[in-house]
DNA sequence: CTACATGCAAATTGTTTGCATAGTT
DNA sequence: AACTATGCAAACAATTTGCATGTAG
């Protein structure tokens, strides 16, 4: 993925369009208008987004194929699903570190930070388990600086 | 679904079900035959359950009353949702200390772990980010020992 | 007796699938 | 031209809700 040393959160970067496009023909699919529709409107979210979030931003674009595209996508392991507390289900694109996310229960607001050694802290678990460790998801629930009475 | 073998917190404890029971007269709810069947159901499920789990182990409860008992019983802080990977909606009873999840991604199976050291952690993450830390979710996925090839 | 709880079925919501057609390569 | 992707609508699955009836307190 594009080596983007970038910042935590706010938006996804424009290049990781163009070169999921070009993982998109490098595996064989084709590279149609709904698809850049979709890649452009997951470029344009705050992660992490919903499904709905991509009809709205594209809304020329079936929601079946919406569907289609975003399972492609996790097939291609541009995005990954995100299993959020509350149930629902949302996406982001999977980057290349490590990161949290701090959900405010206010506003909704979603921040992100990482901690490689919090990311320590969970594969020492893990091993301690006898796991074998794939992936892992932390949310932080609560209130973010804006929404703290007297904040 | 595979349970998990040869751990400790397999079944739920059997006390769980009066006490629950105390709780809902406490907070002014009916302890009613359909509750108590839920929570015999749930007392008697191997960790985490589905609601079809319990609509099978109380066939005489509709499924409407199962999903608002659950909801209630979340709300009174019984039992607590696990967002898993897959989508798949499960719960657990809330145990007493505060732990983490490993799940298996290929036989399902979700253990438990507990670090009051990761837990520290993690509050300082909220604390650098400003964050008013309120909860948190913590999932681990990968493989179990069992799953592990040549395991 | 009164209000809350239940069951059933209909209504929602979220996601997948069948199929004829449009679009890429 | 060959074959994949799309849109639409129907099919599904999971969960919620309206309402008449049952029942705990």
């Amino acid at each position: 993925m594009t080596p983007l040393g970038g910042r935590s959160y706010d938006r996804n970067v424009p290049g990781a369009t163009q070169e999921t496009i070009a993982r998109l023909e490098g595996q064989g699919h084709r590279v149609t208008g709904s698809r850049r529709a979709v890649l452009d409107a997951i470029a344009g979210t705050v992660t992490p987004f919903t499904v709905e979030d991509i009809c709205l931003a594209a809304p020329d674009v079936g929601r079946a194929t919406v569907f289609r595209t975003v399972k492609l996508l996790q097939d291609l392991d541009v995005v990954c699903r995100l299993p959020l507390g509350d149930g629902g289900v949302r996406y982001q694109l999977s980057q290349s570190e490590h990161h949290h996310h701090l959900i405010c229960e206010s506003c909704g607001a979603v921040s992100e930070f990482s901690d490689p050694e919090l990311d320590a802290l969970i594969r020492r678990n893990a091993r301690r388990e006898g796991f074998r460790l794939d992936g892992h998801s932390l949310e932080l629930y609560g209130l973010c600086p804006a929404c703290q009475p007297g904040g």
